[in-house]
DNA sequence: GCAATAGTGTCTTTCAGACACTATATC
DNA sequence: GATATAGTGTCTGAAAGACACTATTGC
């Protein structure tokens, strides 16, 4: 151990970008700071990193002690580790990036008095109002503890960028859908409306899902066809 | 302090791709491990962070002093954190990916005894060979050090996958160059041919460079046209 | 039958690939 | 003029957008 002491060491620490979908806006787990640092702030949830776990272990173990959920989508995304990041002294953080199903989201909300969830105001880049915002429930921009906004920034792009080459979308549905509801997520990630029949085609060629023969029940017109997703082992056929 | 010292913190590291082309392939500097552990293996160059200093000026000093370049493009890849990738502790690294031009990086070499450039081997997904391999001079794969392989194949479908909608072909490019030779930086990086008046007309239409009026000179036939990339203030008209 | 949405057929537009052709430099 | 590559015109095919049309459900 006699190199890695000659240099001090920083803490190093896991945030959580937890997002999911309320109507035709995205969301973000938000966790009320209740000590110093910024307290009576608004930040991601996270924790340390301990000395023996790998960092997508912390990750996990973050997300099921601290939001109470787990998440069929879990990425790395980024380290932020400006020195003056954490007024209590150095800390690197790992943001890690999870989708959740809102019913879930929800749920951890209610059993937790700490945590809320909150929407997002994201413009597109070189349209006007700037960064993104996560939202009170005023609709008033909210301030948020430590780099936590500049966080949130580069998951709503890291979110978007991914929607049209992976399976992201569907970590934010339930196991069996409608095209509609997928084309709703669509819509609500990228904010603007998108093509029924293209988006269709596109989305059926891929082979990422497949339809069951079930319908969707309780609509006051015609129901639609419940699709599920195609799982990479069921593709090997 | 308080809270921070209530667990034991890791040593954080900076590890450098630093990739290049050499012909009709790419390459990476990797410089040659004279101490325990992994000793006499090959690595990705890096250092220790600085207790004040953030990930990116640690990323930046690291180029300088330990590899002795600069680089037009740098930027933060993944981190690393298994608990056992480095036998002498517990150590977290953040990996940096940055291009160089050729000759840039064989200066660097020839002024250094302890580093090499070494070509890729760099399969598709699904083609047979598996992962990225760093090639001796005899064309035998090397063994890297730690984790480092893994690093590299990341670097490397990063670099692919941001080759069509960024800018970062031109960080291996001179100032001045042909449509030929940025046609030959593409098909090294994606390991293909690609049609010519299709490549032409699709990264003109992205405004992304300007021709000059200038013609190359040397060669035996018709010299082609200089171009130079467009700075996001030129094309702010 | 009415209302409302599911789902599709098809025309148009856009863009990439293919290929052949013209242009221009050195020797 | 021979040669080799620069650079372009144009045909073709694939895929996305637009729009209208048919289908099916509850009431």
């Amino acid at each position: 151990m006699n190199e890695l002491e000659r240099f001090p060491r920083p803490s190093v620490t896991i945030d959580l970008i937890l997002m999911s979908l309320s109507g035709r806006s995205m969301t973000v787990l938000l966790q009320l700071r209740s000590s110093a640092p910024f307290e009576g702030l608004w930040a991601l949830p996270g924790g340390f990193v301990h000395i023996d776990e790998s960092l997508d272990d912390a990750a996990a173990r973050i997300l099921v002690d601290n939001a109470r959920l787990k998440s069929t989508w879990v990425e790395q995304l980024y380290s932020f580790g400006a020195p003056e990041r954490d007024p209590r002294g150095r800390v690197i953080t790992v943001a890690y990036f999870a989708l959740v199903p809102a019913q879930t989201l929800e749920q951890a909300v209610r059993s937790a008095s700490d945590l809320t969830v909150a929407k997002l105001k994201v413009p597109w880049p070189g349209e006007a109002g700037g960064s993104v915002f996560a939202l009170g429930q005023e609709g008033e921009p909210l301030s948020l503890a430590f780099d936590h906004a500049e966080i949130l920034g580069m998951a709503v792009k890291r979110l978007r960028g991914k929607l049209a080459y992976t399976k992201i979308a569907f970590a934010l549905l339930p196991p069996l859908f409608t095209l509609r509801e997928l084309q709703n997520v669509h819509e609500a990630i990228l904010d603007q409306s998108l093509n029924k029949p293209a988006f269709r085609r596109r989305l059926l060629d891929r082979g990422w899902m497949a339809p069951t023969g079930e319908r969707e029940s309780g609509t006051v017109f015609r129901p639609a066809e419940l699709y599920r997703v195609v799982t990479d082992r069921d593709a090997q056929h």
